[in-house]
DNA sequence: TTATATGCAAACAATTTGCATCCTG
DNA sequence: CAGGATGCAAATTGTTTGCATATAA
């Protein structure tokens, strides 16, 4: 269970299990995609609705900092978070209509490894995002350029 | 010459030149690295001290629109501006000094057109940021153990 | 019982915007 | 000369923090 998972790590960190805090891990969990803290905030009211926007930050960072959490950026000005599931995987980020495509790819890993020997660096965390228009959006751009024809 | 290159990308799309763009385009050029709003406005003033942020951050979208810049995040808050090189380098950040090692990687592209072509994606931008820690501050994190021995 | 977590409101920092004025084309 | 660009200040947005109160251990 997640639940014990998170709990095991948040009493490792000397943390507190709070109803808060496991209504927030069982969201992230349940949704299994990248949720904006106002995101997780909605949801979470509708069964805690007296949970407020710092305690959803303050948990999100917990979790991040026990490594059950992964932080990142998407394109909206805001930090999306997601249950870090172990697999590495990363994503695509529609510029047309924003959707999130996920992928995992090994072969990236492998890479990355490389050049962290290169360079003497130790890789804790990967980011890839690749930009750009996925094939619904390309679609649609296409039909445009017929009509104006 | 950039100076070129700039006023040609600006007049294509309806854009004028002014003495503040190729300022900031200048100080991109010269500065060759991811430099924050504030920093480009901080180098731009002692050559033009009336510039605004408000102008920094239009003429930056601007450049971006146009694809002469690229616009990234690594990790302080805050957005941070290079020139476009077209080498599609990437950034290791260490997260003990915020070091950021630039390298090219021609086999992440490879991978990534590979992904793109599988998920029926176009790729117009990559961003692959590693996060981690570089042998310096491993190497400091090294004697601090020590010391408590 | 006591230190950690919470909720609320206020504070912050980065970025954007409205508007009068300026300047490029 | 006209419309885009600028500077300034005010507004916005996402996130963090101070503090009194509540609660897990």
């Amino acid at each position: 269970m997640a639940e014990t998972r998170l709990e095991r790590k948040l009493r490792a960190t000397g943390g507190r299990i709070t109803q808060q805090r496991r209504l927030i891990a069982s969201i992230l969990q349940q949704q299994n995609r990248h949720l904006s803290a106002e995101e997780i905030l909605e949801l979470a009211r509708r069964q805690y609705p007296r949970l407020s926007l710092a305690t959803v930050y303050r948990t999100l960072r917990r979790l991040k900092e026990t490594g059950l959490v992964r932080e990142l950026r998407l394109g909206d000005d805001c930090y999306r978070y997601e249950l870090e599931r172990g697999e590495g995987h990363q994503h695509m980020v529609c510029l047309g209509c924003g959707k999130v495509i996920e992928f995992v790819c090994d072969h990236c890993q492998e890479v990355h490894s490389d050049l962290a020997v290169q360079h003497s660096f130790e890789i804790t965390g990967a980011r890839v995002k690749l930009l750009g228009y996925c094939a619904d959006c390309r679609a649609r751009m296409q039909d445009q350029t017929k009509e104006k024809n």
